[in-house]
Order: C-alpha cells, then structure tokens, then sequence
DNA sequence: TTATATTTGACAAATAGTGACAAGTCAATC
DNA sequence: GATTGACTTGTCACTATTTGTCAAATATAA
C-alpha cells in the first residue's frame, strides 16, 4: 500500500536530496511532501509532474502509480473488485 | 457509457413502474431518479442496495457496475489506463 | 387541450479536499 | 542535557466538488 510514496521517497534519497529541498522546487510546504511520501495526502496531477522533473524520474511511471492508486483506493475491500475490473477493462478498450 | 443508469432504466421497464414510484419508494426526488438512470448524478451505494430490492435485481450485478463505473471514470482518456488497471489488479489480489 | 411522465436548470446545503502554519518528535552532535 | 536539523503531526481556513430538491420546461398520449 501507498506505492506511490515509497517510490517517491526512494527516489528523493537516490538523489542525495532532503524533503525541505524538493518541497521547496516544487513549491510546496515540507509537511505536505512528507504527507504526499507517506501516503497522507494524495498528490495531485501536477505535483507528479513536477516531482517526475525534480528527481530525474520517468514521468509515466510515477503517473501510472498515481492512477492506480487512485483505482485501489475505490476497490479496496470490495468484494465485486475483480469483476468490476474485468468491466471496466473492456470499456478502457474503446 | 453510463452502463449502470442504462440498466436500471432496462429494470424499472420491465417492472412496469414510473421513475415517479421508483423514486418514491428508495425516497429521492424523482428527478434525482432521473438524473441517475441518465448518468448526470451518480447513485450513492445506498441507493443501489435500495433499488435492487425495488427493482427485484441482483445487489451485485448492480454494485459491480456501480464500482466499475466509479473506475473508468477515474481512467478514461488516460494513456496509462491499462498499466495502471494492471498494477490496481495486482494489489487487489492480496 | 388536458393530463401525466420525464427532463432540465439553478440553487443551497453538505461534503470532501486543499495546502499552510505552528508545534511536535526524534537523532545526532556538541 | 542543550542545541540543531530533518522530518512529522495536528489543526485550521479556504476552496472546490457533489449532492438532492424545487420549479419550470418539455415531451407523450388520450
């Protein structure tokens, strides 16, 4: 859970970079980059992008990330999830 | 699109009743019902358990399309959409 | 027309999401 | 054991989105 964060994190230390430091190129609040490593608070879409910038990081796959975290949070604990996702594959197709 | 309005309106016909009783007896505003079965308003899961019972339909037929609904909206017109549904499926196997 | 069914638009209320600030913890170093 | 620096936590005001209703409009049928 909250892969999204993890990466995030795990990139931040690969570039040798402290919380305060990315925060601030992104421009936001060090609390909310410490929320948005620990899965606290969702990022929004241009936060990615702007983080995908900041820490030499694929873009797609932090997007990807994001959007599937996004799709868990609304299966997670229901029972139909897997059927639900089968549909919504199909329609996905088109 | 909107698979989920689209059978509770195949429903309501079948049982021969009026959005107007429909909507009466899972206590919204007709208008509401209509909006639903159009997709301009999304049902609540309240009002899905409450109208599979008024509609003698199947709660999880409903409640799946109901779910996959919420997640196509999330992915539709995303590129990534189907690596993300991959990875959401992976986690939701757990 | 008249009556009945459904749809539409606009609105207020409720709900959820937002990010910042200030205060807090924790470790390392002095 | 005090200070410093990195990160975390709680709370707050603000904004945005969603919700369902009402009243009015538009069909549909007799």
């Amino acid at each position: 859970m909250n892969d999204l964060g993890i990466r995030l994190r795990e990139l931040r230390e690969e570039q040798g970079l402290l919380l305060r430091q990315v925060a601030a190129q992104i421009d936001v609040d060090t609390a909310l980059m410490s929320k948005l490593e620990r899965g606290e608070r969702k990022p929004q879409r241009e936060h990615i992008l702007r983080l995908a910038g900041v820490l030499k990081a694929d873009e797609k796959e932090l997007l990807t990330l994001w959007l599937a975290e996004r799709v868990t949070d609304i299966l997670e604990n229901e029972p139909l999830a897997e059927e639900a996702l089968r549909i919504a594959e199909k329609k996905i197709k088109n």
